[in-house]
DNA sequence: TGATAGTTGCAGGTCAATTGCATTAAATGA
DNA sequence: TCATTTAATGCAATTGACCTGCAACTATCA
């Protein structure tokens, strides 16, 4: 983990205690967005003695300071969690039959904003793609 | 109502009932997908007697029979419905503020599709697009 | 090292959605 | 028209994700 997350964290007048420490690690070391679910089931793995509240606890602590973003899949009920830390703007596909989810590095719908507010006259704040489909393996 | 629906429905093996043609009649009057809490407020406003469990099995079979379309919206905790019927492939705005849906009757993601399944060797099924923002009368 | 205040675990609660089960009521055909 | 079959309904209870209250714990710092 790195240093300056501490710093990030005490910064917000926030502590850095032995259960945050094991969910940011868990949040750094997974390359895709985790539910809080899957987050505690891999503490619990590391042995780490954590109550599931505390893992809602701290990741919406690590998303009001900003180290983590928390997003909502498509069809899916539960939200996911993943470091902001040197993630651009992105996009996700999910498989379909195993759930696996990874990234798209792209965004092509900059230009598709100013087209939609003069269509709808919102003001355009946010938007969300995702694709789903079948990965590799389960083609 | 449209003649047609009841034919669908029978040709399921379902039946049309004095609730599911209550919740059809909602559905085909509303320019914007529907929750299911918003569905049963409007039919409990139209003396309707029903339960909101019914609201959920009805909308549940509509759905498994094609005449109705499930989604959710990002950052919404409820899923939504709208009627099929002629309403093509499309996508959603959402007001930060006052939470209005309007339709976005276009698609530009065509032709990323395939550009996706070669970078990614998935095998794309659907996407998801949907952008938030503030209407004209909440900026 | 003691005071302050953020954090944790546990119990309990909310809300959307689902399930079990006995009862009701569409659809069909004799 | 009425009896039979089986889908649909209402009510109670359950699930699953997430949140809150509160007392006990502990990171931080003078």
């Amino acid at each position: 983990m790195k240093a300056s997350a501490k710093d990030e964290i005490r910064a917000s007048g926030k502590r850095m205690t032995r259960t945050r420490q094991a969910v940011l690690a868990v949040l750094e070391s997974t390359k895709y967005p985790l539910s809080s679910t899957e987050l505690y089931a891999r503490l619990k793995k590391q042995n780490v003695a954590i109550d599931p509240v505390t893992v809602y606890r701290n990741l919406s602590a690590l998303k009001s300071i900003g180290l983590v973003r928390q997003i909502k899949l498509h069809q899916e009920e539960q939200f996911r969690y993943e470091m902001k830390e040197g993630r651009e703007h992105h996009h996700h596909i999910r498989c379909k039959s195993c759930g696996k989810i990874e990234d798209l590095l792209l965004c092509p719908l900059k230009k598709l904003t100013s087209m939609i507010q003069r269509e709808t006259r919102f003001l355009v704040g946010d938007h969300s793609l995702e694709f789903s489909g079948w990965c590799p393996k389960c083609q």
